[in-house]
DNA sequence: CTAAGTAAGTTCCAAATTGAACTTGACTAC
DNA sequence: GTAGTCAAGTTCAATTTGGAACTTACTTAG
């Protein structure tokens, strides 16, 4: 709760104060402490924060883009998953990833896709040795930087934190298709955004 | 915490169950229970759910893009800010902002831009009455997806939610800018990934 | 008043992204 | 066996994106 600034209508009477100083727009706090969608916008702005530097780190360190990395991750998470599965976790489209596995393939970080465990015309994807030590070398960033994350939580707020989050997302099974009104023609999902 | 599926190493014993059933990829398990970066995980997978449709709602119904609607939102919560602050605030690059207030301009969703409150060269930007009412009619399926995101969740459980993302994002203010090693030459942030 | 410095906003263009169409392979019913 | 159905993966083309360079406007120092 709690309104901290006093954004909407600011008529500009002493403030535009930390506007420079401290180099955070009065936006922000609006955002925090005034958004009709607070949970989102923190999840948003979190994840904002959180991913920009380190897929910019990855980018510079091992010359890998994003999905190509997240390709590698939920590989070494889930051995042997398809190009689809990546898709619907991560929430990129399948061209997209189509094009990163085949870079990675050429990098030599994947091993030859073997024909397909699962369903259909599946193919599944393995990590090579190189991918592996890859992944190996990179976790442990992501995870410190979690950790730096979490920083202003107890070990048990983190617990809770962690509890709860979980229940949201357990959840989300029944939400996570009916769109406000029309899902058209939505029909193979994912259309922007990303996760790791 | 409990490790569900049985991801990782799977020798494919019995199942690749869910697979198509409930098309649940077992994918998903493994970055829900297995993940290094639980946390992280979950914010941008919620981040996802929540974005994608919302943001083909708004494509479809109102002809904007994301960043589009997001300076409309950005300015309902604090009118009069900067092309800037919405930059900052919400992780897109300065010039695609630049083309969404062009074009909102364009569509009579903005007034004219006022010269300069704050510093330098600064541009304030406001709603017109038009951009007003497009907010006010969208806002309430905002909210009301948050809500049903958070339906699982009791009052008291939300509140201590709410509480626990705040302290985070608080806390970022610390670590949001030394980057794993090098900051290198970044020198004007935001590279990629969005908020609302 | 002029010069230098700074940063917001804009333009440009090469590169990346992705919807749509297509291909391929597998499984199912006959 | 063959035909039909379905979805994973790939290709293609058009749009979109965002880094770099530039412009503009204000602020400050001389």
């Amino acid at each position: 709760m709690a309104a901290a600034s006093g954004a909407s209508e600011q008529k500009i009477g002493t403030s535009e104060s930390a506007q420079d100083l401290d180099d955070l727009p009065d936006m922000l706090e609006a955002k925090l402490w005034e958004n009709p969608c607070p949970f989102t916008f923190r999840i948003n702005y979190l994840a904002l924060l959180y991913n920009t530097p380190l897929y910019s780190w990855i980018q510079d360190t091992y010359g890998l883009k994003r999905h190509e990395y997240v390709v590698i991750y939920s590989l070494a998470l889930a051995n042997g998953g398809s190009a689809r599965d990546i898709s619907r976790t991560s929430g990129f489209p399948k061209n997209t990833l189509s094009r990163a596995v085949k870079r990675l393939e050429l990098m030599g970080l994947l091993e030859e896709r073997s024909k397909a465990p699962g369903g259909g015309r599946r193919q599944a994807l393995r990590l090579s040795e190189k991918g592996w030590k890859l992944f190996n070398e990179t976790v442990p960033v992501f995870e410190s930087y979690e950790e730096r994350m979490l920083t202003p939580l107890s070990k048990g707020e983190r617990q809770i934190l962690f509890e709860l989050m979980s229940k949201v997302v357990v959840g989300a099974e029944d939400w996570a298709d009916d769109l406000p009104q029309a899902g058209a023609k939505g029909s193979t999902r994912n259309t922007k955004g990303e996760t790791q």
